[in-house]
DNA sequence: CTGAAAGCGCTTACAG
DNA sequence: CTGAAAGCGCTTACAG
């Protein structure tokens, strides 16, 4: 592997000149730049990224630390920034927490050991990691510590959600949240109540009822098998929203258990489109999380980080697709 | 951060003494080597591994480029990986080729800038790269030019459904291949069908019909439709089996379609054992890839490389779930 | 068994 | 504008 000094030598001039033109330095004339580039480019010079790193005690990587990269929707995530992070020539270096608070920590400090120069973390827990560090840190979709949010637009998606089942004549709703103790459900869960009580009227009411579960399938098929069986006939909801894709799923099934025809009988709402939703019969309408925008956040953040470190919301979009209708 | 110049200094050592102890170096005396971890502990101490890349011309780093993470069966791959690597310290670098030959290549060369210690590919080309280097590749699943191929014995695998579709008592059979331009799609076909004649005999002969599509849904349940609907119902399979999870859920589809009940009417084994898989009604059979070993195998032969590079073939497992029955 | 020292390949003040 | 040189934090022959 040729070296700086072997483009130097090449090119008659010093290393400092080849570095200077490596950096994009502008002082180097001309004539110069261009007898270093010829140089670089008939040795087919690479710079040795740990040197580099040693000296400017930073790399071109960006560490990424996530639950568990099996879930499609983080799975999303890390492919929409790892070609943020392509797109200015950093790697990714990615890590799964495994959703425990512990191996999150260690795996945030092993990342910082490793010099990257930045960090993005959907957190699993709240904690805040001790070791000062002035790389910046970031967390995406789920808060942590005290670093900056990058995150959909939750309470916003859900209102849209909510106006989308009210446009339809929906009147009798059910909502699934996700677990309240988390954040997230509770946004979602806020923006489809407040919007659904700010539309209902004494001459044209809304009958919404709530309930809270876990984001996975079984939880939705659980309440789901509960709400169309237990509640009377009469009351019964015409549309059940929920804060996830995967509950929305598990009331799909428990629909079809029941014999209940989706849309004809009821119309189903999810949260995320993950792929699974554009597969399941029927196809799942949905608030699609904006990865790319969510990604491209992110990474901005890690580079501007020089200026404030502000939350930053992302709108999502409605995608309408068959399990939804008109009462 | 203290460096290990502070740890000697607060040791009372050189540094070379150290750098010894860090690097397990038996030869450090017992009680030197007490004092230098007290120092590194009260210090609390991370050895800068930029440094030491530089050095050693290595870092603790695996490089592992997939199509898509996105893609389930990678995504599991990717976390079975980054296990294995954590388990000796070692951290991940994640890059998608996004099935491009020419990204691939790319991604590979970045790794390698980087002085990863080692690259896993999950190959979307049968590319190589021209670059000489001594770092350890290893193809996953897929073969990657002349690299050594961990992968899944599809063969073996194909003939346990072959089995299990036999013992259930179906003698007429189809199956769905893969794009036999793939060499597991190829290996796959072959491992079912060569099972399937050793099976047949004149007194007992089974009908093996074959067919070839892609491996996505959509091909499965094209294939699923032609076959249920198009062959006269005397003829008509009891049994198919596809070469995908995908094809099979493709499959599913078309049946409920046609109004035939599985597995009543007819049976549907799959491969891969994708998470969708036992998810779907009725959950299916399948034969599941074995990821941890499939992980495992590949980052062996990445730290055992010195010896020789050889193919490994990994046995998967048959799920029995509810997709299949005795006819 | 341990220390002193060279050197890995860069970047970046400091001169000129 | 360019060169000479120091130094980032390690590892590893080489002495002793």
């Amino acid at each position: 592997m040729p070296t700086i000094k072997d483009v130097a030598k090449r090119a008659g001039v010093s290393v400092g000149t080849v570095s200077r033109v490596l950096a994009k330095n502008e002082t180097v004339k001309q004539p110069l730049k261009l007898r270093v580039q010829a140089a670089m480019e008939e040795l087919d010079y690479k710079p040795n990224l740990a040197a580099r790193a040693l000296r400017t005690n930073s790399i071109d990587v960006i560490g990424l630390v996530v639950p568990d990269i099996t879930n499609p929707f983080f799975a999303q995530l890390a492919k929409n920034i790892e070609m943020e992070a392509a797109k200015r020539s950093h790697s990714v270096m990615l890590a799964n927490s495994h959703d425990d608070a512990e191996t999150e920590k260690t795996q945030i400090s092993a990342l910082l050991d490793r010099s990257v120069c930045g960090v993005i973390v959907v957190a699993t827990s709240d904690g805040k990691i001790e070791r000062g560090t002035d790389v910046p840190i970031v967390s995406l979709d789920r808060r942590f510590g005290e670093y900056p949010l990058v995150a959909t637009d939750h309470f916003n998606g859900s209102q849209t959600i909510a106006e989308h089942l009210y446009n339809l004549g929906h009147r009798k709703i059910a909502y699934i949240a996700g677990p309240l103790s988390m954040e997230v459900a509770r946004r979602r869960k806020e923006g489809f109540v407040s919007r659904i009580e700010a539309l209902s009227t004494d001459a044209d009411p809304i009958d919404l009822s709530l309930y809270e579960g876990q984001f996975d399938y079984d939880s939705g098929e659980e309440l789901g098998r509960f709400i169309l069986e237990n509640v009377p006939r009469s009351n019964r909801p015409t549309a059940i929203a929920a804060a996830s894709d995967q509950q929305a799923i598990g009331v799909l099934r428990s629909a079809r258990d029941l014999k209940l025809d989706v849309p004809g009988d009821l119309s189903v709402a999810g949260f995320d489109d993950i792929t699974l939703a554009s597969l399941v019969v029927p196809r799942l309408t949905t608030l699609r999380q904006p990865f790319e925008a969510l990604a491209a956040t992110a990474v901005d953040q890690i580079f501007e980080s020089a200026g404030k470190a502000e939350d930053h919301a992302v709108a999502g979009e409605v995608i309408v697709r068959e399990s939804t209708a008109a009462v």
